[in-house]
Order: structure tokens, then C-alpha cells, then sequence
RNA sequence: GGAGAGGUGGCCGAGCUGGUUGAAGGCGCACGCCUGCUAAGCGUGUGUAGGUCAAAAGCCUACCGAGGGUUCGAAUCCCUCCCUCUCCGCCA
């Protein structure tokens, strides 16, 4: 949620943001909207103060035991008055909220303006492409060759998209979840929380899903509840309608999650394989931060996220997000890409962005600060990482000429577990 | 799913025979006094949001789980919904 009263003053900043995101909502409709609402409040709080004044005096009066049949007629007007006063008030309430609720956040002011994504700009690579004596194999070649997916069978439970982890492929799947988490956990002080996968309307609001991706979403309709499409609707939202002590922050949580995707539109469109599901897992990032420190933190999310993609020893590069491509909720986006070599591209594995204060607002989330007023938080996510895209470069970049999958050293002792 | 109890300010907790109760009292917190230090004690203050205003102060309005109704007037009465707790049922 933007700030309305910045919106008033300055108008422009948030007409541009619309058109640079390539969002559609009418500013100036928004601007009238409120113009009126502030008129009808007007309105209705002087009548509701003359109301209030003359029931003290019709309360003075039955106490004294006096006629108060001419006061009481009197209100009988206003009160009717304030009756449709305040529905007419009610509906435009509603109305300014709902619109209020899909304008975009604005990004921040250096972020590269561009309506697609070949406006993004390229900021450092991490080792170069690994090259090969003998023709490489793809993802869905090696998956297939060493059984450790089945995309028929998830197609015959489920749906396309839906893949099936087999044998070492679905102990690969966890190993590499439980050492991210621990990677976290351990080396950047992370606090894991394990939160439900499945949320109420309002949490999706308030980290900025709901209006907006609706039709990307799964729903629930006998409870009106949505599957999350990442953990960080549901942790974001841990915090909702708190105020945060100043000294806990800034609050540090991973969490692992399975995240449910429509992808409606997407068909066809690099679905290969474990390129684009519907499920999928992700260890996702989220943190809590004063509003100083917001951009200082999200270098080092970022810095966090490619610490993963380091200990794993892939070539990755990282990419800053120019307006068009940032997400509604987003100020600010790096995405981090990893090389798979037997496909030929980059594949994003990490989206790490500064919201600022956008999902504070929407959620509700402050904090009192040393001069004990009440300001809303800045929060920030960022995957750490995703997994199926993460697996496609792991099992392409470390395959072997027999066709089978050389894993990184840093990875066997989480699939040599023994009880 | 059924039955019962309950949801009041940062917390606890009155009020719920409708009218100076935004809300007693206590705790906590802040400032001041007192005190060798600490504790105790005394005094004062201590919600959020919206509007008005250039801004602040001030003033006005709203908020006692949410929404609606009755009434000149609702924390208090009525209806619907949500949530928490206890018991029963069902169930991994």
C-alpha cells in the first residue's frame, strides 16, 4: 500500500511509477476518490458532533425531569441524515481502499526504467561457463536416463507441471533443501520458521498477491483460502498488526516451503522439464528491517542467496531489475541466474527485493522508534534458492561423459545420512 | 460438526438494569521529587486512526473481535459472522 498522502502531494511520481511497471490504475480517478471521501468526512463528523452535543442535552434534561420533545425531534432529522451520511461514506471507503490497493509500489529512484526485461542491466558474473569434452545432455535427457523424475506419472495424479521426485532424485530434492536451510541457519543467522502453506484472503492482501495475481493462484473456494505461491506471504504476514520492540529488529527468518503456481498464460513457454511447475519447493528468505538499513540489507540478501550458488560451485550472473520487470510489491529486485550448461541459459533461481514499506503498510507491520512514534517497518524476501531451477544446473553442469551425475563433494554428506 | 464459556487500552481487569466511560482500578512504561546505591514511596503523564491547519498546538470524529440493526443516544439491547478456551463427536 502506497502512502495517500504522499500520493496527494505528489501525484506525478505515482503516475509514472504506474506507467514505467506497466500497470494500468487511473491516479487522477484515485485523487478524486479522495477529494470526495475527505468532503463526505467533513460532512459527517460536524454532524456528528452536533449529535453528540445535544444528546448530552437531552441526557441533562431527563435527568432534571424536563420536556427534551423538542431536542429529541430535532436529532430525529439528523440522525437521519447522519444514517445515509455515513453509508454513502462507507461505500466510498470501500471503493478508495479497493483502488488504493492496486497501485503499485514506486520503484526506487535508481532503478533502470524500461518497460522488459532487455532493460535489465547485467552487474557481475561468478566463474565463467564450464566447458566439456563430449556433447552435452539436457536436464530431461539426464532426469529421464537416471530416473530420478517422473513427469508422467505427476501427470497422471496431478496435471502437466506437476513433477514426481523418484528414488535419489527425491533424496537429492530434500538434501539440497536441508543444507540450504542449515546454510542459512548457520552461516548468516537466519532463524527457520516452518509456517502454513495454505492462507487467509487478508494475508495474501497484505503481502501484495491479492488484488493483483489473482488468476496465479490457487483457491480454496469451500474455505476461501489460497495455496502460497512462496513462503513469504505467510512469514511476511507472521508479523501482521504487530508493533515490533525497535531492539528485536531486525528480525532474520528462512523458511522452507512448497510453493503452488498457476502460471496461467505460461504454457509453452520455457515449461520444459523442471524449467516452470506448479509445485515446487523454495527456501525462501524474509526479513524484518529498520527503515535505515533497508538498502544496506538487501546487498547482503543478495550476497546470501549467491553464497549458495558459490558453495554449490556454479556459474551464475546477477541482474538488476529495470522498472518493467519489478514486481508490483517491489522497490527494488535482484535476480540471480544460474548457468545450465546442457540447455544453453541462464535460469533465474533467486528474486531478492526491497519492498520498503509497501507490505508494512498493507499488513500493518511497525515498529515505536527511540522518539516513541509508531513507523511502519521496511521488509524484504529473496529466494535462497529455488530448487527445481537449481537442480537443472546442478545435474547439467556436473554431469559425466556415461551420462551419469558427478554431485559436488559439499553436497554427499547430506545424502549419506545415516539413522 | 454439536454443547458451553469468553473476546474491553502494552498487559491484567471492572463496567454490560443504554446517557459527562476513550473507558474505573491495578500492573507496566516515561518524567519529576525523595533516597548513600537499589528497592519502596509520592506526584504528573502515558492508545490508534481520520479530518481541520502551511505546520504545530488546539479542536472535531471514529474505534471496547468484525459487520449490520434498534434508539435522539450503544462497550452496554438484538441479529449475523470470525476467533480463543473447555467438553463431546469425527479423524492423520
Amino acid at each position: 500500500m502506497i502512502d495517500l498522502k504522499q500520493l496527494r502531494q505528489n501525484p506525478e511520481l505515482y503516475r509514472a511509477a504506474v506507467a514505467n511497471k506497466n500497470e494500468k490504475t487511473d491516479i487522477d480517478a484515485l485523487l478524486e476518490l479522495d477529494e470526495k471521501r475527505r468532503k463526505l468526512q467533513f460532512e459527517f463528523d460536524t454532524s456528528k458532533a452536533r449529535q453528540n452535543q445535544v444528546s448530552q442535552e437531552i441526557a441533562q434534561k431527563k435527568r432534571n425531569r424536563e420536556d427534551a420533545s423538542e431536542l429529541l425531534a430535532e436529532m430525529s432529522i439528523v440522525a437521519e441524515n447522519i444514517k445515509t451520511l455515513s453509508s454513502e461514506l462507507g461505500n466510498l471507503n470501500t471503493l478508495l481502499e479497493a483502488t488504493l490497493l492496486t497501485v503499485p509500489n514506486l520503484p526506487q529512484a535508481e532503478v533502470p526504467v524500461g518497460n522488459d526485461e532487455s532493460f535489465n542491466r547485467e552487474l557481475r558474473r561468478y566463474l565463467s561457463p564450464p566447458s566439456y569434452s563430449f556433447p552435452l545432455k539436457d536436464q530431461l535427457e539426464l532426469a529421464t536416463s537416471n530416473r530420478f523424475l517422473d513427469f508422467q506419472r505427476g501427470a497422471k495424479i496431478s496435471g502437466s507441471g506437476f513433477p514426481v521426485y523418484t528414488a535419489w532424485g527425491a533424496k537429492l530434492e530434500r538434501a539440497i533443501i536441508s543444507f540450504m536451510l542449515e546454510y542459512h541457519i548457520q552461516k548468516h543467522g537466519y532463524q527457520e520458521v516452518a509456517t502454513p502453506y495454505i492462507v487467509n484472503m487478508k494475508t495474501m492482501t497484505g503481502t501484495g498477491q491479492l488484488p493483483k495475481l489473482e488468476n496465479d493462484m490457487y483457491h480454496i473456494d469451500e474455505d476461501d483460502l489460497w495455496l502460497i505461491p512462496t513462503a513469504e506471504v505467510s512469514v511476511t504476514n507472521l508479523h501482521a498488526d504487530e508493533v515490533l520492540p525497535e531492539k528485536e529488529l531486525p528480525i532474520k527468518y528462512v523458511a522452507y516451503s512448497p510453493c503452488f503456481r498457476r502460471e496461467s498464460g505460461s504454457y509453452g513457454k520455457d515449461t520444459r522439464g523442471l524449467q516452470r511447475v506448479h509445485q515446487f519447493n523454495k527456501v525462501e528468505m524474509v526479513r524484518f528491517v529498520h527503515p535505515d538499513e533497508s538498502y544496506a540489507v538487501l546487498q547482503e540478501m543478495v550476497s546470501d542467496a549467491e553464497d549458495i550458488l558459490k558453495a554449490f560451485g556454479l556459474h551464475y550472473r546477477v541482474i538488476e531489475l529495470c522498472t518493467g520487470d519489478l514486481s508490483f510489491a517491489s522497490a527494488k529486485t535482484y535476480d540471480l541466474e544460474v548457468w545450465a550448461p546442457g540447455s544453453g541459459k541462464y535460469l533465474e533461481v533467486s528474486s531478492v527485493s526491497n519492498f520498503e514499506d509497501f507490505q508494512a503498510r498493507r499488513a500493518n507491520i511497525r515498529f515505536r522508534d527511540k522518539d516513541g512514534k509508531l513507523r511502519f517497518v521496511h521488509t524484504l524476501n529473496g529466494s535462497g534458492v529455488a530448487t527445481p531451477r537449481l537442480m537443472i544446473a546442478l545435474i547439467e553442469t556436473y554431469q559425466n561423459q556415461e551420462g551419469g551425475i558427478d554431485l559436488p563433494d559439499i553436497l554427499k554428506p547430506w545424502l549419506e545420512l545415516k539413522v
